[in-house]
Formats: C-alpha cells, sequence, structure tokens
DNA sequence: TACATTACTGACCAGTCAGTCAGTAAAAAC
DNA sequence: GTTTTTACTGACTGACTGGTCAGTAATGTA
C-alpha cells in the first residue's frame, strides 16, 4: 500500500561508486519524510533503485544507514562555513546577513534542511549519534556565530548582550522555519517566500542589536 | 531489553476513570522519548501500570490513542490564554512578558511541552491530525500574540512592524528552547536556567521592538 | 452464600520488516 | 569464446508487535 517504487530502468546495472549516495539520498528523504523507525529499508532502495540486498552490500544496518545520512550530509556545511567565516571582509552586520543567506543556500533550501528535523525526532533514540550531532554540529554552528557578534561588539557595531541568548534568538527562527517545511508546512501554504522572510527577520534582530540609532 | 516496567500494585485493581488519562498520560511520555511507531503498546500499558488489552477497553487503536494525546492534552492551555489575553490590564510588554511565562508555567515546564516536538516528528505521517493541530494550536496561539502586538503598536509603545514575522521571531526561540530539552538537551547539561533565558530573550526583543529610547 | 456484572488479563494470531544468502548476470580477465 | 570475478537480486526467515478474545477476579446485589 505504501511502498515507493521507480519503476523504470529495465536491466540491472553495475554502478559501485555512485549507490552509496544514491542510497543515502533516498534514506534522507524517507527518513525526513517518516521517521526512522517508520521508514522501510525496502523502500529506501526501491527509491534508490535497487534492491534491499544491494542496500546491505554498503551499509552493515538500518543504523549505521542512519548515522551515515547524518554525518556525511551535514560536516562538509560546516567546514564551508568556517571557510566563509575567515574570509570575509565587511561590517559585522553585513557578515551575520550573508552567513544566514548562505546557509538557506546551502542547507534550508536543499534536501539537507530535513536532517535538522529528523535529528531533533530521533535523538532519544541514538544517543550517540546526537552526541555528535551536537559537538559536530551545533557547537561548531554556534560558534560561527558567537565570532560574528563579538566581531561587531568588538568593533562598537552591536551593543553589549548576552552573547549566549542572543545566538539561540538568531538562530531558532532560521531553525523552526527549515522545521516547519518538513512538518506543518503543508499546513499552510500561504507562507511567505524564504529570502523575504529572512530579511524581514535581519531586520527585527538588527534594530535590537544596533548600537546607534533605530535605522529604517 | 528495551520494557518499561511499574513492578508495583501487586493485585488487580478496578479504576475506571483514571485509566484513560493515565494510558495518555503514559503515552505521551513514551511517543516523545522515542516517536510513536517506536513505541510499542506494551510498553505504554505497562507504565500505566495496566495490559495491553485494558488500552484496547478505552482506545480503538494505536492512533486513536495518538489522536486523543494530542487533542486532549493541549486544546485546555489555549483556552486559557485565550481568558488570560481578555482579562489583563497592564502595556503591552508587560502583557507580552507575562503571556510567555504564563506559556511556561502550563507547557513548557510541564509535560505537555513534549506535544510540540511529537507533533513535527509525526506530522507527516498524521495529516488529518497535523492539520487539527495546525488549525487548532498554531492558529490560537499565533492569534494571541498578534492581539498583543497590534494592542502595543495602537498604543506606540512598539514601533510599526510585519507583525506576522514578528510572531515568528517571537516565538520561535520559545519553541526551540521546549523542543531542545525533549532532544538533544541531554548533550548539553550546562544549559541555562529557563526563567533567566526567558527575561534575556525578552530584553534583546523588546529593544528591537520599542519605539522609544533604548532601555537598560 | 450465591449469582450477575464487568473491568481487566495475557496467551495467541496474523501481518510486518530487518537482515540473510544462494543464485544471476554484467563486466573483466584470459 | 571461455572463465573468473563481483555487483546485484529477491525469496526466505525469525523476531517482533498491533490487535483479539476467552477466561479471571473484583465489585455489586440479594
Amino acid at each position: 500500500m505504501n511502498t515507493t517504487e521507480i519503476s523504470e530502468s529495465p536491466s540491472r546495472q553495475r554502478r559501485k561508486e555512485a549507490r552509496p549516495a544514491e542510497l543515502m539520498a533516498a534514506a534522507l528523504e524517507l527518513f525526513v519524510e517518516r521517521g526512522f523507525t517508520a521508514t522501510k529499508l525496502d523502500d529506501v532502495a526501491a527509491r534508490a533503485g535497487v534492491s534491499k540486498g544491494t542496500l546491505y552490500l554498503y551499509f552493515a544496518s538500518k543504523e549505521e544507514l542512519f548515522k551515515a545520512v547524518i554525518q556525511q550530509g551535514i560536516l562538509p556545511v560546516l567546514d564551508q562555513g568556517e571557510e566563509m567565516l575567515s574570509q570575509f571582509q565587511g561590517d559585522a552586520g553585513a557578515l551575520l546577513e550573508a552567513m544566514l543567506l548562505r546557509w538557506w543556500e546551502m542547507v534550508g533550501s536543499t534536501h539537507l534542511a530535513g536532517i535538522t528535523k529528523l535529528m531533533i525526532s530521533e535523538a532519544g533514540n541514538f544517543p550517540e549519534v546526537a552526541q555528535f550531532y551536537y559537538e559536530n554540529v551545533i557547537v561548531r554552528g554556534r560558534g560561527l556565530i558567537r565570532t560574528v557578534l563579538e566581531r561587531g561588539i568588538a568593533s562598537k557595531q552591536f551593543r553589549e548582550m548576552d552573547v549566549e541568548t542572543a545566538i539561540d534568538v538568531i538562530l531558532a527562527p532560521q531553525m523552526m522555519f527549515t522545521i516547519w517545511r518538513h512538518s506543518l508546512g503543508p499546513c499552510d501554504c500561504g507562507k511567505q517566500d524564504p529570502e523575504a522572510y529572512l530579511k524581514t527577520h535581519m531586520n527585527l534582530l538588527l534594530n535590537g542589536l544596533l548600537t546607534g540609532e533605530k535605522k529604517k
């Protein structure tokens, strides 16, 4: 009743290199849609265009597949974020906006965005993966924003503030927006477009963060 | 290996009135911890101190139990919020803070907080329940904040703003904080206490919302 | 004490799905 | 063309779990 299929590819193909990435992509989609336990490996394999047996050639178990989806998917984004931070020339406000936009392009608007919801849903069932995610995604991600804020405070562009809470206030709307699209989003189709949302969000934020006279 | 037990109550008891609430409470806890599919009805029954057969005396199916947990749990809170809004005397800033604090007392600090995470995780698998939750919780909840903001704008305490986005910016950190406690929370035990967090959050917010000179 | 009612139990059944492995066919080696 | 290698398949199995129901015991009634 619920089985996903591709129903193409008349004959069997041998593509050892491409399989793992294709399987992880299929798994990510289904894990995000249905959750880990509710996702059947037959469906993952079918969506990737192979049989379940093939899946087991590349991943030792369902849990290993889950770990691979989380780890392989998100780490490159953090690397790139840290790279960007070290390169950027310009004031802290522009940097903050650039980073959030970049995040939207690389994660928010792609399938990777679902990892946020997936990790939140499944953290309780996979404490070790949750620990990994916390140390390698949450801590590093917050570190990026912390650096921007501290740079802005040092240059007097931002006022003094409780930096850790400010990080929450900056990130939470982004996270919620992302989570929304993969959960209750389908219930309200009249949601505005992401870039406009981000601009308005930034405007509201900066007017709470900037030291000088309020702008706009 | 994973079965939850109570291992008390030597003899069988007959308590028709109390069973449904006890079963829903047990179900909420386990659904939040493990997700809907990963939760076994044997475990729910065991945690409520009854056998699985008893569960089926009060709920027609696992899905009906899920619906009951969501619907019975959260609706009274919205009623009370609307009641409070209509009674409150005072400026909009104080009202906003009072409402967020109230929400923390009634939901955030209780087991009900888990419903947020649960609904986000399972929305994809239960579109009808998601629709119900959207219309009866999300829409009504946002309506509460919208009223407060509009009252503040009318009285010139708050500046002109994009109200819908402002609602997101206000609610998102609260939601994320709640979700956090039921997902990755155990990974960072050094999290600050909720009331201090709420105060700091409000301070950051108001300085972006208020029309006059910045306070503090 | 005898009988009736019903909340409750837990063994059971039927369906599901993670994981296996003997077999197949595509590519490579000769 | 023949043989070898190996990526891939899908029928199968065993464990698990949602849902059932004949039976049990607590409570009420006389």
